[in-house]
DNA sequence: GGTTCCATCACCCTTTTGTGGGATGCCTCT
DNA sequence: AGAGGCATCCCACAAAAGGGTGATGGAACC
């Protein structure tokens, strides 16, 4: 394949230079661009006309996700790699909503910067750890509800269960359920045995993760 | 962080030794089992106590997307990796949705192998090139992002809660960040008071719930 | 140079949970 | 009739969490 063409959007200077001559030094790769900020997009990528576009989120102006919504709609087939420090889900979320094809966390080293280059121009998706992670959590919750385990809870397991997850203490659980207060403690020991967890805390995250109740 | 134990089941005679041996002369790793089968599943586990489960799909037997299923029933924090020759959406969607935390094809090189392994360990979720790029697809047609508020929680009570939405108590916080009990425990109450809430209980529920941190 | 957050830690006391034993009666299946 | 599972309750002790109050140092903001 000849040399992959490579634009980059990133306003912090060091980091631009850095990547500019990072990329340049490769024998496979050539730095066709280089921008502080999104002014004159469109224009800019027709006349570089790169393979792969490297995104950084935070900027002035147009940040990042609105920048990949623009590029997409004009240039649906450019990939784009977005790099940023954010992983909180709202981030991940937008920006691979608006169609970036990888997202990589600015922990990442030199050499992963340029791996991911060259795996998304191949028709990868490369993502830094936590955020494939999470996007497969993601993936696998949203799809599917109806292959979820209940890991063999009664009825009445399940009820408590599912007063816990209303946030409620063991006493108004007895209230509500209208059985005693030892009762409930009762159902609670078999349900920390059958979903294997030792607290109220966990029996209740592992609840609510794995759509349980 | 110690030698990554790793479990595989693969049915070719001549792949399974391969990455076992390949397994075997990393430093940081080594192979505590290598079976052609899932007969014993559960009790191979048991005995050799995996941090990483390298599995095929393909396999007489309990097929490899079944043995995912299972395995994530009972233990559900040993992360399984798929390695198979399927890239159909069909395998992939139903491995993932049994729990996989990654899925390698098999025209992966023994690099590959070796870097998904610590990759998936060190709580990332490693996908051939265009396995990811599948699962970001699927992604990206079925999640629309929500808006989230954040309750004006510090930097820091973020950080407990993550910690406290991994099933941890107290104690078990305050090691893992570096700070004493006490001070968790202060943080808790700031939090309880701006998610207007009385227990770690509720706290976890509306964090979850409302995909705080 | 004071004010306001924030992160840190401490102590006291109460309430809630976790764990390990029980026991009883009611089903259902055999 | 017996075995097994389930729901129901009880007790006792230990561990964890909740609530109040207060103190210190640092950074950030006027």
């Amino acid at each position: 394949m000849s040399s992959i063409r490579v634009v980059l959007f990133e306003d912090n200077f060091h980091l631009r230079e850095s990547l500019y001559f990072l990329i340049g030094a490769e024998p496979d790769m050539e730095c066709v661009g280089a921008f502080a900020d999104c002014s004159g997009l469109e224009a800019q990528i027709t006349a570089a006309k790169p393979d792969v576009i490297l995104m950084d989120i935070e900027m002035p102006g147009m940040n990042g996700i609105e920048a990949v919504g623009q590029i997409k709609r004009v240039f649906p087939d450019i990939p784009v790699l977005m790099q940023t420090i954010f992983q909180d889900d709202e981030h991940i979320f937008n920006a691979l909503c608006a169609g970036a094809s990888g997202y990589l966390l600015k922990s990442a080293d030199a050499h992963h910067y340029l791996q991911a280059i060259r795996d998304v121009r191949q028709g990868g998706a490369p993502m830094s750890g936590p955020v494939a992670r999470r996007v497969l959590e993601l993936f696998q919750k949203n799809v599917k509800p109806e292959l979820r385990n209940d890991y063999e809870l009664t009825q009445k397991e399940k009820e408590v269960l599912a007063e816990l997850i209303e946030g409620k203490s063991f006493k108004m659980i007895a209230d509500s359920l209208g059985i005693s207060y030892e009762t409930v403690r009762s159902h609670m020991k078999s349900i920390y045995a059958k979903l294997h967890v030792h607290s109220n805390t966990e029996a209740v995250i592992k609840a609510l993760k794995e759509r349980i109740v």
